[in-house]
DNA sequence: TGCAAAATAGAACGATCGTTCGTTTTATGC
DNA sequence: GCATAAAACGAACGATCGTTCTATTTTGCA
């Protein structure tokens, strides 16, 4: 049994009576796959139904129809954009030892991660500047996932410290917060300003906490 | 005489011809007043004309006419940002000592515009993210400013080595990355997540380094 | 004060957007 | 295989966008 997700998955994810057809599900996880490359690149608010409908080679009204709005759709792209992060990132690092080698493989894996999307975009940092006044449930949907991951990050770095991998006036929060400034100014110099270098610094800066 | 700004300042920005009336610069600033106001809470991309024309009671075709194109918008307002950034935290520090004391200034005046764009917003976080993969001028612009600033913020680090402020070993590439990571991340969980703390802990970040 | 140029207004354009609706095609369970 | 429901289509909608064009108002200078 693998431990928990980032936070709990809200239960009965179906009610059980109607019966869930096989191509509609099908069809509808080829959207969010392609909405979930295109938002990597575009941004969240920057997805489009009738270009959703051309990749898929669908009508705008077929592709509309599985999601019943665009926000709907938005927050299928952050659902699926979290569960492989999670699959990626977080669910390999629990094979590490807890402590301080689940915190270096867990930054280990995020740091794989952020490099492949230097290319291809982050959804938790576009999504971010796009929703960052604006209400509503894509806004919720993106800070709950964030938040969730930034907790896991958080919580192995208490383990590494109550397993003795740490001293003992380590400020836990403070070192979870520079990790994420170090994961996001090698986003922000890699990806925008193209420096070189942006990789290693990160590596570097990690070391040094 | 002040010292350069961050980059050299394109020469001859008039070509002497044409006498400028004074009623077209007028509204023309207020233009991009407004617009800046605007960019900073939704992004370069959320700019739209006809809002403009409804903040400044002014027609769509009155407010186009003053830049013949939304990039050249775009582009104004950056410059606009540039230079208020520049005014507000780059000059100002130059009159703390050269070295470490001219760091701390200059990290501090950021610091302190940052606290203010938790509300307001960044348009040089947000433009990042709506440029990152979208070529043209306006993410020239956009990109030459930040490059110039953060350049600016190098050059501190490398007299505060040479002044014998830090130690003989630091890398002042690694140390700026860093700082620009604190920024960064003070930005993400202040403004996004909405996380309390966050100032404090780019503050300890900074003395950490 | 009058004249030329600059500044602004107003209407219209083509395009794109999310969404709705009625119809047709396709898949599913018996 | 047939009946039924799900899935996909196609056309149209109202709104908004940047942009263009022409007409009108306002400005600056002689």
């Amino acid at each position: 049994m693998a431990t928990s997700h980032f936070i709990a998955k809200s239960s009965a994810s179906r009610s059980g009576g109607e019966r869930a057809l096989q191509k509609g599900q099908q069809t509808k996880q080829v959207i969010v796959d392609a909405a979930l490359g295109l938002a990597e690149q575009i941004g969240l608010e920057g997805l489009s139904i009738g270009a959703l409908a051309e990749i898929t080679h669908m009508s705008k009204s077929g592709v509309f129809a599985h999601f019943g709005s665009r926000e709907e759709l938005q927050i299928s792209v952050v659902r699926e954009y979290y569960e492989r992060f999670a699959a990626e990132v977080f669910y390999p690092a629990m094979n590490a030892p807890r402590g301080l080698p689940r915190v270096r493989t867990l930054f280990a894996n995020w740091m794989k991660r952020v490099a492949v999307e230097i290319q291809s975009g982050c959804i938790f940092i576009s999504g971010a500047v796009e929703f960052d006044d604006r209400p509503g449930p894509v806004r919720d949907a993106l800070a709950s996932s964030v938040k969730a991951w930034l907790a896991a990050m958080h919580r192995a770095v208490v383990q590494a410290k109550e397993e003795g991998h740490l001293v003992a006036d380590a400020d836990e929060a403070q070192m979870a917060f520079e990790i994420h400034g170090l994961i996001l100014a090698l986003h922000y110099e890699a990806r925008f300003l193209k420096s070189p270098g942006a990789i290693a610094r990160a590596h570097t800066g990690f070391e040094n906490i």
